[in-house]
DNA sequence: CGAAATTTGACAAAATCTTGTCATATTGAC
DNA sequence: GTCAATATGACAAGATTTTGTCAAATTTCG
């Protein structure tokens, strides 16, 4: 309307950077609806299939605060969903040799199937719709992602620069 | 432990993909972590911010349920940030002209305030922290996360192929 | 070894988000 | 204009996540 100041022309850097963390938001909450649309007759939802997966990718099986630390989230809402799957014989707990209190959490058959089937739609799914994408830009952009994960990460280690807390 | 059958070699796009789909929450999480972080003391969160976000956006005052689907946030849980923010004297709500139960939400003077501090000091933290990375590339995975959406939602609409629900 | 710091799960309270239902309002088809 | 379909906010019940506290177990360091 009026002419108004121009303020500050806002660098490319910050728009871009900003465009970013909207289109992560959106990307993320489409993919939860994904996961929990694929998941929902076998038992999962997006958050179960998370710990799934750490579990999954793990050579040895884990504590709870261990996968929790793994997949970047909060250890409770981790100990939530494996109390849920374990009362629905998704996972199991095994003893820990090294540790008395913190118990292992294993998949079960019916996890492990749960969890492959799941992986399997998953995988057919992305490949029909991302059919025609260049694998090449989609690691593109992961390694992005990952590098400013890497940067964020930092910053919060260095909590003089940006008051971050630690988690 | 035993060798196994190779079972199927998994296409480079689906490792692709799965590895992009991991990013995102974690990038997710991390910027909702420094989103809560920053506005904190402005008695912001991410979920409050986000809304603020989309009304700053709009040319004009939207009702709950536009914001809503611009941000593509469940409708009550903008309704539930929207009412929080109302007692906090962050918005308010004003008659819509148009229809006579669906009012517009606008920020007050407070909540301007409040949003544009989180702003600059959102745009000068990720200015700092990104400075040395190349606008382009963080563009152009902007660009490949609003593809993907597109096919998302592309799929979604079409629910033969994958069974997606629609919100 | 022994004390301090850290890690871990249990537990609980509170915050936030989701899901479903309902009445009202608006829009579109006819 | 009337009627069906859709959009919208209110409300409530439940699910999930977050936050805090605590005690036990482990690790670190002297």
């Amino acid at each position: 309307m009026a002419k108004g100041p121009p303020a500050e022309p806002k660098s490319r850097l910050r728009r871009a950077y900003v465009g970013l963390v909207i289109e992560v938001f959106r990307l993320n909450g489409d993919q939860l609806a994904v996961g929990n649309a694929l998941g929902a007759d076998l038992g999962l939802t997006s958050a179960r299939w998370q710990v799934l997966g750490a579990i999954s990718l793990s050579p040895v099986p884990l504590p709870v605060a261990h996968i929790a630390r793994n997949m970047g989230l909060a250890r409770q809402a981790v100990q939530y969903s494996v109390d849920e799957m374990r009362a629905d014989g998704l996972v199991r707990l095994e003893p820990n040799p090294h540790h008395k209190r913190a118990m292992l959490v294993a998949m079960t058959e019916k996890g492990e199937a749960a969890y492959r089937e799941a992986s399997e739609r998953h995988g057919r799914w992305a490949e029909t719709l991302m059919a025609d994408l260049p694998p090449e830009r989609i690691e593109a952009a992961s390694e992005l992602l990952r590098e400013v994960q890497r940067r964020i990460a930092r910053s919060t280690a260095t909590p003089a620069t940006t008051g971050i807390k630690e988690t």
